[in-house]
DNA sequence: AAATATACATTGGTTTCTTATGCATTTGTG
DNA sequence: CACAAATGCATAAGAAACCAATGTATATTT
């Protein structure tokens, strides 16, 4: 089973800059397939998404880049910023902020708003 | 505080659908209201958001619809159809098992997958 | 040798939402 | 009582974010 892929909107900026929390530095190709490991093949990121991600967050100045050669292959290695390394905290704290509330609103009976003080 | 308004997207249709099989009948500005309740106020839907996409489940099947006068007042009551209460279970647990998903992504150490078998 | 995997990238199109606008009635407040 | 705010519907133009397809090239597996 793979999402439908509307959820993964909005999302994708986060994980990365998350993976990149955590692994230093990650090329390209390399964080589609760690996402589709570590989601048991639910989440997959396509390159057209992904790129132009990446891109982006390179221009707003949260990554920057190395480029490797592997062979005559090209590498391009993305590393948070330290402006990168802030703006990820603040990132994946949000998502996950928001998971908690998404799972409340979908396990709560709305019906009845009892006493369910959402944090 | 307010979520960036891109973590919504993709998700608003499962929240109306989850909300009108709590509620059986409900119209739009009450649900916008419901949401805002529901969550704190962190998730605010947009009348240019909703409507549409009400419009949009009631073409695709999922929501049938009663017209109703307060006073003067038009209210176009939104219910789920046999094939809405279907889906809705359907997206509901998608939703939700995507959010755990990403909540287990964004907790882990990507670093080291470790034995972290997500369900 | 051929298929698959690795690795980058762009382009055109669609979906989905935001912002803004518009209209009308009802309720609350100074 | 006048005005603001809330209630309630709706649409339209534009932006954002993604998907599917395509392109190019090298490396590895069968």
């Amino acid at each position: 089973m793979i999402y439908s892929s509307e959820l993964i909107k909005g999302t994708l900026k986060t994980i990365v800059l998350k993976l990149l929390a955590d692994n230093k530095k990650m090329y390209g190709y390399e964080i589609t397939q760690k996402v589709k490991e570590l989601t048991g093949d639910k989440i997959q990121i396509t390159e057209g998404a992904l790129y132009p991600s990446l891109h982006a967050l390179e221009h707003e100045g949260l990554l920057t880049t190395e480029t490797e050669f592997i062979g005559k292959r090209v590498r391009k290695y993305y590393s948070l910023s330290p402006t990168g390394k802030v703006k990820t905290k603040e990132k994946v704290s949000e998502l996950s902020d928001f998971m908690d509330t998404m799972k409340a609103l979908l396990n709560v009976d709305t019906a009845n708003p009892a006493v369910t003080t959402i944090k």
